[in-house]
DNA sequence: TTTTACTGTTGACATTGATCAACAGAATTT
DNA sequence: AAATTCTGTTGATCAATGTCAACAGTAAAA
């Protein structure tokens, strides 16, 4: 399917909402976040935010591929996150202090969001089904997190990979190596030489 | 100062919640907070948690100097964090879904405590500063990890030494360096040997 | 259609940081 | 006081990964 129907979007989103939570979502909760919702479509490399930039609009990805990099002194781009659907996309440090974000996010597939400024994501977070999605998205985000960094420091490349490989094996469908490299804390020639080696086994 | 008494850690807690928050605290929820805080305090290599178990208490550190390592299949420690005063202790997944958890927490040095089971938790966020300062710690920790991730991928050994020292110079004076190393995802004698250079500069 | 950008591969070589081993002073335990 | 553990240092060597360069196929743009 190439792009989703307005009303197929908002049926994605309350569906995740209900998998995120234990709480019901009522008539009167659809209501408000059916009047809060505002979607948006990327075309491919189309920024949702830019370095220096403050984050406003902090989404869910309905469908698509996104990335977030930040840019260092010498030049070199580094992938922080590689985002599909069903994962919320947004500095969330910049959009909450509305402070300037040092990231990148872009599309890269064209990608259907559904977005909240800060304002409305606030409303939204009244709905205790929505707060405790919020809440429980936090949590597994924070100890993801830790995993990655633990991983980072303890684990070889080749041991990363093989990880990633299992986890999301996705990803390598859906973005180009030098891409997943980067996201690896690996370069590109490196990334070739351990799936040389993989398909080999 | 060796120890605090129970009313100094209280204030001590109080303070921190008004730093993090923009709604005040009221003298009724001073007075809950006081009904639900328990002090504990830890001598030095006593476990908060360890691996396998549910993490049933977390906490605010008044006083001391924690950390929170993992034990990997080579039976090789790997520091995730290093803890102190006036941090939050405990393994959030764990303690939120009452999940076994992967990690060791200890006491480095003697360590005074206020410490909740998740029901008092979830009693105090009813408290609306409360609320705001979890809400605030939970964007800060995990932007601070972001950081943690990029800049492991990103940079040296040498320059996550000196970030290192810029932001937490503090750590060198209350953990040995083989903790650092750790920490920093270096082995002690890497450490070492960047100390030695940066001495000489 | 031609050209240019993007993506992935391979080789040669350089560098970073790990590993292993020995050592020494300080702190802690017996 | 002696023994043990903890902490930090240094040297030699090695393995993992980065860097630089060349190349090729494909996709995208002109």
């Amino acid at each position: 399917m190439d792009s989703y129907f307005l009303s197929d979007m908002h049926e994605a989103f309350f569906s995740y909402i209900r998998s995120k939570s234990t709480v019901p979502l009522t008539d009167e909760d659809i209501d408000l976040l059916k009047s809060i919702m505002v979607s948006k479509k990327l075309k491919k490399r189309q920024y949702l935010l830019t370095e220096s930039e403050i984050c406003r609009q902090g989404g869910f990805i309905v469908k698509g591929a996104m990335r977030q990099y930040s840019v260092d002194e010498k030049g070199d781009e580094h992938v922080i996150q590689l985002l599909l659907e069903h994962w919320w996309v947004g500095d969330r440090e910049s959009f909450e202090k509305e402070t300037p974000s040092p990231f990148f996010i872009d599309a890269w597939e064209e990608s259907d969001l559904i977005l909240f400024t800060k304002d409305k994501f606030d409303m939204m977070l009244r709905i205790p089904a929505a707060a405790e999605m919020t809440s429980n998205i936090s949590t597994s985000h924070i100890s993801a997190l830790h995993k990655r960094v633990s991983d980072t420091m303890s684990l070889t490349a080749e041991e990363r990979y093989e990880n990633l490989m299992r986890t999301h094996p996705e990803f390598f469908q859906r973005f180009p190596q030098h891409l997943i490299a980067s996201y690896l804390g690996i370069t590109k020639e490196t990334l070739s030489r351990i799936r040389h080696k993989a398909i080999k086994k």
